[in-house]
DNA sequence: CGCGACGTTGATTTGCCTCAACGATTGTGG
DNA sequence: CCACAATCGTTGAGGCAAATCAACGTCGCG
């Protein structure tokens, strides 16, 4: 049934890539060639906390969800990752260290996979691919600093409000609970800030 | 009295960059031409918000801090940056976008700074340049994400706790207003956390 | 059908804030 | 050089936002 193969999924990649940097269709080849294609099924783990990240995995189709468990089993989603998305543990990828957060897959998804070898090699032979990455890791940066205001400055509420504003259509792709979990809120706070808004 | 000359800070700067890329004199040389020297007295800004931030700012010498006023006036301090960092308000630098926060020194302080242009100009004559920025903005990235993980995971006695961990004089450089604001918790707050310390 | 995950709602507790008053320190002008 | 104001940290009283605990209804699934 859903025996595609990766090369299907190559033109939604390079269609990303293209809205950063311009390439021959000999460079496009060599970056797709490196490319690995992943299926992960709902609830399955595409990275165990612990493990060494190994990859980093550009969704092409679904929905995953990084995460921190602390020693009380508390669940803090750090990250959503949907089409067009990166999504990776990247300190433990950068620095080969086991990785504090996991990742898992809330819908049937498909992922393509560049490993840290796969990435340098990039570096060396496309000089344009560093710029990329470089614009990407800012606007990351940029992103999370946003986050970080809103996290210090905002009630738990106006967190809800800014991120549905943001995201319209997450609450149809995402449990409360784990809505909650990105907000540092509980489930529990979040249903009554819903309540008190449709009053 | 002060007015020694911007070439005896070239060293620490070049120090610096040498612990990421490797660079010819004439390199060095030209990205050194590029750098503005710029001294700021305590108390004065760097930048205020509403401006656009026209420089990054590498701090040779003292200590300044980045906090964002919201219209209540509550003032969040965003970062710090000493000896061997980089601070601007990288949103506006990128888009030429009003500024969202202020940056102010808290001691004398000496920086040396790069317009958009001289760091455009860098880009296309040192092609190791990109790598360095590359490298830099993920940094800030992963550290950004450890930060947000303490904001949403940890209470503000823990956090405090972390932060004199990782930084142990910070105490001595910021008066506790500016460390309580930092970990997003009140003055008085933080002075009844470090009563109930010592007990 | 029955079990488990999820969301809701109410009662209670707690972490942190606000407000206010008080020393200690610093800086400033007479 | 002293007097005064301003700033900073501390401490206590009271309040609010959000957590915890617990009970209940709903839904999807074995």
């Amino acid at each position: 049934m859903s025996s595609s193969s990766i090369q299907e999924h190559y033109p939604f990649f390079l269609q990303h890539l293209q809205r950063h940097i311009r390439l021959s269709d000999d460079e496009k080849m060599h970056v797709c060639s490196l490319l690995k294609l992943r299926r992960v099924l709902p609830r399955q783990f595409l990275l165990n906390a612990g493990d060494i990240c190994k990859f980093e995995s550009f969704v092409v189709k679904g929905f995953l969800r990084s995460f921190y468990l602390d020693d009380q089993g508390n669940d803090f989603t750090l990250h959503f990752a949907m089409e067009d998305w990166w999504i990776a543990d990247f300190a433990s990828f950068r620095e080969n260290s086991p990785a504090t957060r996991n990742i898992v897959a809330l819908e049937q998804s498909i992922v393509l996979q560049l490993d840290k070898e796969a990435i340098e090699s990039l570096y060396r032979d496309i000089p344009q691919f560093e710029h990329y990455r470089r614009v990407l890791s800012e606007n990351v940066s940029v992103t999370q600093d946003e986050r970080l205001i809103k996290a210090i400055s905002m009630s738990g509420a106006e967190r809800y409000e800014a991120l549905i504003q943001k995201y319209p259509n997450i609450e149809q792709r995402l449990p409360q609970k784990h809505i909650a979990s990105y907000l540092g809120i509980t489930p529990v706070f979040l249903s009554k800030i819903r309540a008190g808004k449709n009053a």
